[in-house]
DNA sequence: CGCAAGAACATTGTTGACAATCTTTCGGCG
DNA sequence: CGCCGAAAGATTGTCAACAATGTTCTTGCG
């Protein structure tokens, strides 16, 4: 696969920052990771070095050890022995996988948020949801999807059940590594219109239509993630 | 709490063996914490110090403190920095919670699994439950248990997901955990009448009946655990 | 020219020592 | 007698050197 010439190396990073460690740099490393693959600058298969890890993160060997290390755990990162860590390569059975698991738990949580959701949660809702409209308003493909995840691990989050969040949490997590094979054209595909609907029968207590909503958003993007990684250009 | 004297040491273990490490190593902190946490040999609450864990398994203190992180990531462990790791403790809502989240996932599973359940899988699964009564009759509780949580795991595995099937997985390895105050008394709360039902629902193909089933099991196992913490005898 | 064996290189895995932090103990003071 | 504070001890966190393994390049042979 790819050999990452690492284009992982932070942009606009200032000078000799302290190098801190801990879980602070660990956090920096997964950071580091994320963003590249949301970016497209790393692709699924190609090797994450440590050294390079270690010297774009400021962050120790170890640090990034113990980085890739839950990284792998959470499915994001291959980790074969002696051979290093490469970024997962998700087949379309797991894209299918990934996306029911996600169908079954964020429904869930949409059937017990509904009717008890407070004014703070309907603000953070809708927050979101404006930030991610404008975003794909202008054109901001990337951020646009950012806040469409955010979108989904908020109202999982507010249902209240801490193991069904972090779980849909690292579902939504591997999500820029389902839809990427087509390099060049960026699918415009947005939830704003599902996700609108979605908070309306939320906040009209009608619990099954939001996750009626949600179902068919998510079946969507999976044929969507489907479509893209049989039609490979190259 | 508890200060650990350990009594976490292999009972029957050969001496000297190589002290490996790696992954093994890993694998066998791992199973001496979990064990010790079936046999109610640790309580919630309990310090698990690296150095008596490393010689306890015959593993290098990194590996410890790999298992310890992962352990944590997976849920069993709090890992507070500086001060090390310590067998969590559920409260009530967390244990509803986590119920909850099995009644989800694991439904899906059956509903999922029902009609499409090959030879080999109802031969996995009535050998579990097999294994799972006779170990209650003869009054062997905590192997029952285990058993108990095999058959759970199994159904779930043999759904197919492999996302769910892993979440599944963790939530069940807190299980022993979640009734832990009645020090003395061991409940004698069996799911073998249930398993059977279900089993048997699924071999019939109607997925909603063993659902239902399971839900309605899962719910009584719930009140048997808030049951014991609510009411401590010290 | 193709291929295989081996050396040179690169990367990951392990170990032990040291540093930082927390906990306990002991002594002094009010 | 109780309490505050400092030292001693125990435990975790960090680091860099070393070992083991995998990869690539070169070289010699058929």
């Amino acid at each position: 696969m790819n050999q990452a010439h690492f284009p992982i190396t932070a942009h606009g990073v200032e000078a000799d920052e302290p190098r801190k460690s801990g879980a602070e740099a660990e956090e920096r490393v997964m950071r580091l990771i994320n963003d590249a693959i949301q970016q497209h600058r790393v692709q699924p298969g190609d090797r994450l070095v440590e050294r390079e890890l270690s010297a774009g993160a400021q962050a120790n060997r170890q640090a990034v050890r113990n980085a890739l290390a839950r990284m792998a755990q959470a499915g994001l990162v291959n980790l074969t022995p002696n051979r290093g860590a490469t970024v997962v390569q998700y087949s379309p059975e797991t894209t299918r996988q990934i996306m029911h698991a996600r169908i079954v738990n964020e429904g869930a949580a949409l059937v017990a948020l509904a009717g008890r959701l407070d004014d703070g949660g309907r603000d953070r809702l809708e927050g979101i949801l404006r930030q991610e409209a404008a975003a794909y308003d202008e054109g901001r493909i990337i951020e646009g999807r950012h806040h469409s995840r955010a979108f989904h691990a908020a109202f999982t989050e507010l249902a209240g059940n801490v193991m069904m969040s972090r779980f849909v949490s690292e579902l939504i997590a591997c999500q820029p590594l389902l839809g990427m094979r087509n390099s060049g054209r960026q699918s415009s595909f947005s939830g704003v219109i599902a996700h609108t609907r979605t908070l309306a029968a939320l906040l009209r207590g009608d619990g099954h239509e939001a996750e009626s909503v949600n179902t068919q958003l998510l079946l969507a993007l999976e044929r969507e993630f489907l479509r893209e990684s049989t039609a490979d250009p190259a």
